[in-house]
RNA sequence: GCGGGUGUGGCGGAAUGGUAGACGCCGGGGACUUAAAAUCCCCUGAUCCUAUAGAUCGUGCGAGUUCGAGUCUCGCCACCCGCACCA
């Protein structure tokens, strides 16, 4: 081996090693240092990382080793979201425990990470299927429970007969377990709740606060949680009994024409008894599937219940219908049907012959104009509505909700989108929820001090089912409150429990509590929090709300967990296809030889179609695995590779030619290191002035990008200035600007960097250590610009001149221009725009 | 349907209303070499051309504001993402 390459295949690991054994990423809590505490989300060991895991892991490590050298004390830990549903399927299909195979799938993926080198605080590594970090878990949950934030109710399921377990929605496909393909049952069944309605407000209030977190994400969050507003009444029914119903368009009341209830409403249950047609009718609601295109498509049904309802102002009779576009488990499962201005309600009308009167116009004059084909939802007057005649829409509503309360037979009510939150699972490979059930107490919560309450290992997955109903011995206990026989609950807690306060026990972990709220307070809220877009709800409203809950019981003084938010994009690559017997066989980058505009199987030479640049999976064989590009090229090519080119948030096409690109920057930063020792005696003494305004600039420069997160601009300064000093000449001002470099290019290639840095400068401390260079302002600013001289705003000249010249000077320059005379071609001037520093226009 | 985003060379993409295409990839030409690899240098939006010069066009499409628009305004188109019989 000679000097002139760089090594990653012994370089990285010496400088990994060397990280390691100097704790140089260890944060320390009580360091006088202002604290940044970054974090990306925390992988499920799955079995190996993936790209898209190393491009969210090296953006999060750019920033941190930037934090650091910038005085900051970082916390950037790394874990494990280690419950979950696939190692419970291993389980069942290779007959290994789930533990053993979460286990060992941590091992590989973590040695991955190491070989990328991340900055990472390894000490406080943990998995959240350690029973230390579930158990602390548990006794959160006990503590939200006896703040009345846990609740049991009774709920419906989606049930696979064969594997004896629930479903999520995502689950079921037409009908039938993704698994076991038996057609799923509907069953009650009492489940864990978390009340995440009481903060319902709250959460959506607190978005408004986020000023670092990007609005789309905002956006998905407030529709989630989905406030509306508007009235809820009660019509009386001739059978005397009472209907609420929920209408955000309380103006349009005159407007009603029928009334509609859900096929699961009281109402028409009780219609249904005896009434062989009406259950056939409600049978008829259930089968209608919920896919997006069905609903588009599906047709308006109704079912005439003979029922009328009272209208409130007028006392008309309104028809009551059983109608299948009405959901039971929004508002009150029935609606005041106002087909005028409603398009479900206008479809519906049409094909039951009900009327469609028009309450809402462009103008009184318009209160009789024909609806053209479909309902007006859009703002207006109301018109042939009594009292309301002449008001806006918003003030109708007011007036009608006022009335109704004034009446007593109303009120303005808030209704929300957002559900609670289920938590149990019938699920072995989770945290167990821990609870007995005593025939005499009831729900017992188990004494903190017998926590955790740990999953049994010796535990059998060839019988379908939870594990830890059939588990004699673990199920069946003594009720901590009474001493009678009991059994403990078998549900577990949903792995999004897990990922709610997993931020917390990172910057603090005590034995003998979750988290201490002092050493907590040092390091949260989270400074920059960095996933994919897929979290955009689930998992950020839940952590969202599992911080409130814990500020809520007085655990925590901060509602907000992350106070920056970024979501990455994803990594792309081509995909190789052939068609086989009518359709596509996929092959993998490595099967194919990639030529300039064709592909070709490397096993029999024959054409193979380049298919679309779309996210690496599996299905489409487009996946490139990390480790074999790390052997080939190193770490720090790789980490390049992540933060060139592509703005972080979009997607970032993989290619063959981009990282044989990115390896031979690395190979050319490292002859330019090598050449610090040029700038020495007999070199130019006077300095090059030009080059230490290129160099600082680009340091501002580029600090300012990783700040921004945007490194594919840093990354390009970087080209730029490398560019630079090679054309210089040797001077002191080079050795420097080459000095500088490797300072600026160590957060993002930190290997190279360390070995150059050593190679040039041996008794050095590690780079790592190193403080971000400083910046001169005075030499931030050029004492010549380029002034772009244009006539008529077409550009005809450029021309050099010394920065601050005035607005004559300028002008003058400009018009002495021959290029620019030419273009006058004697034209009587009307104006002169001087831009100073920029540019003259000249308009005749 | 509702909400959001994106649209710039062959490709990824730069550009506080002020020189469009920085930087990288691909491609072409050359140097070094017996040769190759590696490296270095030059060219690389389109069209015209009397060709070291110069001209015209050009940031999805069409208007507008402005001395000047990729950037601002209005109206369209295409693609992508999220949500959805939510009353």
């Amino acid at each position: 081996m000679t000097d002139t390459r760089f090594d990653p295949s012994t370089a990285d690991g010496r400088w990994q090693r060397a990280w390691d054994d100097a704790g140089t990423f260890a944060a320390d809590s009580n360091s006088p240092k202002p604290k940044s505490y970054i974090l990306e989300m925390f992988p499920y060991p799955s079995g190996r990382i993936h790209m898209g895991h190393v491009r969210n892991y090296t953006m999060g490590d750019v920033l941190a080793r930037y934090k650091k050298m910038t005085g900051h004390e970082v916390l950037h830990p790394m874990g494990w979201d280690a419950f979950g549903m696939p190692a419970e399927n291993a389980a069942m299909e290779k007959g290994v425990h789930p533990g053993g195979w979460t286990h060992s799938n941590i091992d590989t993926m973590k040695s991955q990470l190491k070989r990328l080198g991340f900055a990472l605080d390894w000490t406080r590594e943990f998995a959240t299927c350690d029973a230390e970090y579930y158990g602390h878990e548990q006794a959160l949950f006990i503590d939200l429970y006896e703040a009345g934030l846990v609740y049991r109710k009774e709920s419906e399921v989606n049930w696979d007969p064969v594997d004896m377990t629930v479903l999520a929605n995502e689950q079921v496909i037409d009908g039938c377990g993704w698994r076991s393909g038996a057609p799923v049952e509907k069953r009650k069944l009492n489940q864990w709740f978390l009340k995440i309605t009481q903060f319902a407000e709250d959460l959506l209030e607190g978005l408004g606060e986020l000023k670092d977190w990007p609005e789309k994400v905002k956006l998905m969050q407030e529709n989630w949680i989905g406030k509306s507003s508007g009235l809820e009444f009660a019509f009386e029914l001739s059978n005397g009994e009472k209907l609420a119903v929920y209408t955000t368009r309380p103006d349009t009341i005159f407007g009603a024409s029928f009334v509609a209830v859900a096929a699961d409403h009281p109402v028409s249950q009780s219609i249904s008894i005896g009434n062989p047609n009406t259950q056939k009718f409600i049978e008829l609601c259930k089968q209608g599937g919920t896919t997006a295109a069905e609903l588009e498509t599906a047709e308006k049904l109704g079912f005439d219940t003979g029922l009328t309802a009272k209208h409130p102002f007028t006392g008309a009779d309104l028809p009551v219908y059983i109608a299948n576009f009405v959901l039971m488990d929004y508002g009150t499962g029935a609606i005041m049907a106002v087909p005028g201005h409603d398009q479900r309600d206008f479809e519906f009308a049409n094909k039951y012959n009900l009327p469609i009167p028009r309450v809402v116009a462009a103008s009184i004059e318009d209160a009789a104009k024909p609806f053209d084909g479909e309902a007006e939802a859009g703002d207006g007057v109301i018109v042939n509505s009594d009292f309301l005649d002449g008001k806006s829409v918003v003030d109708a509503k007011a007036d009608v909700i006022a009335r109704a309360e004034q009446g007593g037979w109303g009120k303005g009510t808030t209704v929300w989108r957002l559900r609670d939150w289920g938590a149990s699972r019938q699920r072995y490979w989770g945290t167990p929820i821990p609870f007995i059930h005593c025939e005499t107490c009831g729900v017992v919560p188990v004494p903190k001090d017998q926590l955790p309450v740990e999953l049994p290992e010796d535990v059998d997955f060839a019988t379908p089912g939870n594990p830890l109903e059939r588990h004699a011995s673990w199920k069946h206990v003594a009720c901590p409150a009474c001493g009678k026989d009991a059994v403990r609950e078998t549900d577990t807690l949903d792995t999004f429990i897990n990922s709610s306060w997993y931020f917390l026990r990172f910057a603090s972990q005590p034995d003998d509590a979750p988290f201490d709220s002092e050493e907590v307070a040092k390091w949260l809220p989270v400074g920059q929090y960095i996933g994919g877009i897929e979290h955009a709800i689930l998992h950020l409203l839940y952590a969202r709300f599992w911080t409130r809950a814990l500020q809520h019981v007085g655990k925590l003084d901060f509602a907000e967990p992350f106070a920056s938010l970024f979501t990455q994009g994803m990594v792309t690559h081509e995909t190789y296809s052939r068609e086989e017997d009518g359709r596509p066989v996929f092959f993998t980058p490595a099967e194919v030889n990639r030529g300039g505009e064709t592909a070709s199987l490397k096993a029999d030479g024959e054409p193979v179609d380049i298919g679309r640049v779309i996210k690496m999976s599996k299905s489409k064989k487009n996946v490139v695995d990390p480790d074999d590009i790390i052997a080939e090229h190193g770490a720090d090519a790789v980490r390049w590779f992540m933060l060139s080119d592509s703005p972080p948030e979009r997607d970032l096409p993989w290619s063959a030619a981009g990282i044989e690109g990115c390896a031979r920057f690395v190979q050319r930063l490292w002859r330019l290191f090598g050449q610090v020792g040029m700038g020495g005696a007999g070199a130019d003494a006077s300095g090059d002035k030009a080059l230490d305004r290129k160099v600082h600039q680009t340091v501002a420069a580029v600090a300012e990008d990783i700040e921004a997160l945007s490194f594919n601009k840093a990354v390009a300064r970087i080209y730029e200035l490398t560019g630079a000093i090679e054309k210089a000449e040797p001077s002191a001002s080079r050795s420097e600007a080459i000095r500088k470099l490797i300072l600026m290019v160590s957060p993002m290639m930190p290997h190279l960097a360390e070995e150059a840095w050593h190679k040039d400068f041996p008794d050095m401390p590690l780079v790592a250590d190193e403080p971000w260079p400083e910046v001169d302002p005075a030499l931030l600013v050029e004492d010549e610009v380029t002034i772009a001289v244009q006539h008529m705003g077409k550009l005809r000249d450029t021309l050099t001149a010394p920065k601050g010249a005035s607005k004559e000077d300028l002008e003058a320059l400009a018009l002495a221009s021959e290029k620019v005379q030419r273009s006058i071609d004697g034209a009587p001037l009307r104006k002169v725009i001087v831009v100073p520093d920029r540019l003259v226009n000249i308009v005749t």
